[in-house]
DNA sequence: GAATTGACGTTCT
DNA sequence: AAGAACGCCAATT
């Protein structure tokens, strides 16, 4: 069965994510050609947790780490990007174009 | 089984 | 230009 689900692909891409690099839902989304169901990649996110996939590296357009909720309730995720040279203020990502890994640009 | 929500982003008004 | 509504698919209630 190679025929992946948009959940599944979602896991790959995430998984591809370099190290010190970072990417927005909706570039996922975008990548597998559902602009739209931006969503349905942080929903994917959700199930992450029981998967190898590097949440932590994926955040909003913006570079806010709006899923910051679901790595514990803590600030786990901030101190995890820091850990990767990455600099964060206020639950958002400093100079995100810079660290911004673009799956399209990259991969595609 | 139906209705609502959810780690977002685009499009219309 | 700013604000509101819609769309996507799956899971939860």
């Amino acid at each position: 069965m190679e025929e992946e689900n948009f959940f599944d692909k979602v896991y790959e891409v995430a998984q591809q994510i370099p190290y010190g690099r970072v990417t927005s839902y909706g570039a996922i989304a975008k990548y597998l050609g559902a602009t739209r169901s931006a969503r349905m990649v942080g929903w994917a996110m959700n199930n992450s947790a029981a998967k190898d996939v590097p949440a932590h590296r994926v955040v909003n357009r913006v570079g806010v780490l709006t899923g910051k909720h679901h790595f514990g309730g803590t600030n786990l995720m901030q101190q995890l990007l820091e850990n990767e040279g990455i600099q964060v203020k206020e639950n958002q990502i400093v100079d995100f174009q810079k660290y911004f890994w673009d799956p399209i640009k990259e991969l595609g």
